[in-house]
RNA sequence: CGCGGGAUGGAGCAGUUGGCAGCUCGUCGGGCUCAUAACCCGAAGGUCGUAGGUUCGAGUCCUACUCCCGCAA
């Protein structure tokens, strides 16, 4: 059996830990992000790869950074290794690292390369609206997710599916497919395949885009957004100066609403509000039909239950 | 000790300077209609988060605790 060691931070690492720990393979240590204060109360956070790797009693290390750490690099040396897997840890690995094990280093991605290379991958194909996805393990080289591909496997992206839902998905397929990965290699039958140059980016998202944009936005794309940063952000607006939340929602054709004079409405405005019926907004094409919000200092609830105490007029432009 | 909001019938909210606990919806019973997530009539349902305190009297003021949420990371 090969002697693995694992670096990654969230959840979706650890399914993928779990897998590799589950058909016995031999974790020397785990990888992952500090402890860091978190939430209110800034309580100390240990991630759930930390914490899984404790509950099995797998070694843990905790490097602040990993760049020019020559205690570190010296001590996963003298593991001597025979793979490293890295699926979402979080950091830059350097090719000093790189380097170390005789088999290389692989990773997890969560897409299908060369699209959708960078830090949020999952996200991204939500927000842009993409049919399909999937996940993609490679030998990794210094590039940003540029290295030789071995395994992909594609999955749909349901209509309405949010950047949650679909993680949770890709993290169990993520996990699958390292273990075939990891099993190709250990039988020295791992393809390689170059990536091409068509690559697409899926950088880090910024809070700036979650603020929602009705009058250059179609409800087909304000939905995509919306599911897209649920549950990472959620995409958001002010009402009366306070901040809220759109948390899901569905695109309605025009034609569909029966509201008069809909075609002289300005975007952003409210056409029909109810606690019987919900939200529906218009946009630049096609009306927003809201069906899961979250005001400030409030939880997220069903458009009909906040319909009921938070009253949001006919008219009203957002 | 990062900053801030909140806990009130099943749901979502209101409750002004302490003075009978209210609104919308849902539920149940009845009525009306060709028809409706429509309308009309009636009813049930709350130890106001927990524990103490101030007061003739506390949902409302004071103290502690529990839980929930927003920001920021």
């Amino acid at each position: 059996m090969l002697n693995i060691v694992f670096m990654g931070t969230p959840d979706f690492a650890r399914d993928s830990l779990r897998a590799l720990v589950e058909n016995n393979y031999n974790i020397l240590t785990v990888v992952t992000n500090p402890d860091k204060p978190k939430g209110r109360g800034m309580k100390m956070i240990s991630s759930p790869v930390k914490e899984y790797a404790e509950s099995k009693n797998i070694k843990i290390e905790q490097p602040l950074k990993i760049r020019d750490n020559t205690e570190f690099i010296e001590k996963i040396k003298s593991l001597n290794p025979d793979l490293i897997c890295v699926v979402a840890y979080g950091k830059i690995i350097p090719e000093e690292i790189l380097n170390i094990p005789r088999l290389g280093c692989i990773n997890v991605h969560g897409s299908l390369l060369p699209k959708y290379r960078g830090a949020a991958p999952i996200q991204w194909a939500v927000i842009n609206g993409e049919k399909e996805t999937g996940i993609t393990t490679m030998y990794m080289d210094k590039g940003m997710d540029t290295g030789d591909m071995i395994l992909k496997e594609k999955v749909e992206i349901g209509e309405n599916e949010t950047t949650g839902e679909l993680w949770d998905r890709l993290s169990k397929i993520g996990a699958e497919l390292l273990v075939k990965t990891v099993k190709l290699i250990e039988d020295g039958k791992a393809p390689r395949e170059k990536q091409g140059d068509d690559f697409t980016l899926a950088p880090m998202l910024k809070k700036e885009m979650a603020k929602l944009d009705f009058e250059n936005k179609t409800a087909e794309e304000i939905k995509n957004l919306i599911r897209g940063l649920n549950p990472i952000m959620g995409a958001y607006t002010y009402k009366d100066g306070k901040m809220i939340k759109f948390w899901k929602a569905i695109a309605i054709y025009e034609e569909n609403m029966d509201i008069d004079n809909l075609k002289n409405i300005v975007p952003g405005t409210v056409v029909k509000s109810n606690e019987k019926e919900g939200l529906f907004i218009k946009t630049k094409k096609g009306i927003l039909s809201v069906l899961e919000i979250q005001g400030e200092n409030s939880k997220r609830m069903n458009i009909n239950d906040f319909l009921r105490g938070n009253k949001i007029e006919e008219g009203y432009k957002f």
